[in-house]
DNA sequence: TATTTTACCTGAGGGC
DNA sequence: TGCCCTCAGGTAAAAT
């Protein structure tokens, strides 16, 4: 499932193909995955066709190319099982495959932006830049204080040098929801899935049950590490696969599900105790965890 | 207002 | 072999 850092390699594999790029053409063969984009396909292709793409920029688990000359973006989101992947231009068609943009590159000549979602939880839309709340750059990928107004709301992720540690500790305090939800409400933190969840409370020790503004200051900056140590991890081992599902530019799978400790480990033991992992219920999902490691307040 | 639940969606895999 | 059921889960709208 592509989290942040799922979502960081797709990034990074397409800045340089995109970047400067001219778009040739625009094939939306299926509106589902316009979701995001209210008036249709028709004006999406009508906005994009010979707009240049001016970089790759990323926020929690949302792409966008910001246009050049413009104050629009393509703003994107992978969704559950969305991929974006770089094609010959006539590259037969891809499984699951939504929507295709042909784009002229000044050294890659031409390629293809193939957007392929099995689950269509992913979409793609044409949007309008709006100001940063702080005025900072508005994501990884950018230097331009501008963000997509649908990622607006979006909170800054916690590898992002402008996230403000002590006004996530703050804003914790008056929170009685479990402390999984929370990184999950990605209003608060963004980046963040189920996957890194779990990790990252398996590393830092927290019950994922255990209420937000239960946990005191030092048990919040420590857990804050544990969920930028996993983030790094997974970030340089190419992300988690568990199937075909998640996979970068190129088609090509992540290692980091060798390296995970909790998260679809259920039975098998705790690297740290020896004590099967369980799992459990939760929103509609499921957490992992080490009864003993992890104890329940 | 804050929090929780539901809808959206397809394919893999298990049980019978 | 084929049918039915469950599960995977990010986001936003709806409900509480």
């Amino acid at each position: 499932m592509p989290e942040l850092p799922e979502v960081e390699v797709v990034r990074a594999g397409l800045a340089p193909a995109l970047t400067g790029a001219r778009i040739v053409s625009v094939a939306v063969h299926d509106e589902r995955a316009l979701t995001r984009h209210v008036l249709g396909a028709a004006d999406f292709a009508e906005r994009l066709e010979g707009a240049a793409v001016h970089g790759v920029a990323r926020r929690g688990k949302f792409l966008w190319m910001p246009l050049a000359d413009s104050d629009a973006a393509v703003v994107g989101h992978l969704g559950m099982s969305g991929q974006l992947l770089l094609r010959r231009p006539d590259a037969d068609a891809e499984r699951h495959e939504r929507i295709r943009i042909v784009v002229e590159h000044p050294v890659h000549d031409r390629l293809a932006v193939v957007f392929a979602d099995q689950r269509t939880f992913g979409s793609l839309a044409v949007d309008h830049l709006v100001e940063t709340a702080d005025g900072r750059a508005a994501g990884w990928g950018s230097v331009d204080a501008r963000i997509p107004s649908q990622v607006a709301h979006i909170a800054r992720d916690p590898l992002d040098p402008a996230f403000r540690d002590d006004a996530f500790r703050l804003a914790l305090r008056g929170r009685s929801s479990a402390i999984k939800r929370v990184l999950l409400d990605q209003t608060l933190v963004s980046g963040i899935g189920n996957i890194y969840a779990d990790e990252s409370l398996w590393a830092a020790r927290v019950h994922p049950e255990t209420p937000a503004s239960a946990l005191s200051t030092v048990a919040v900056r420590r857990l804050l590490a544990e969920v930028r140590l996993v983030l790094e991890k997974a970030l340089a081992e190419g992300g988690t696969s568990f199937d075909a599902q998640y996979v970068n530019v190129n088609g090509q799978a992540g290692y980091f599900a060798h390296s995970l400790n909790a998260y679809g480990r259920t039975g098998q033991p705790c690297a740290r105790c020896g004590r099967p992992i369980v799992r459990e219920a939760f929103m509609n999902r499921s957490s992992h965890y080490c009864a003993r490691c992890q104890r329940r307040r």
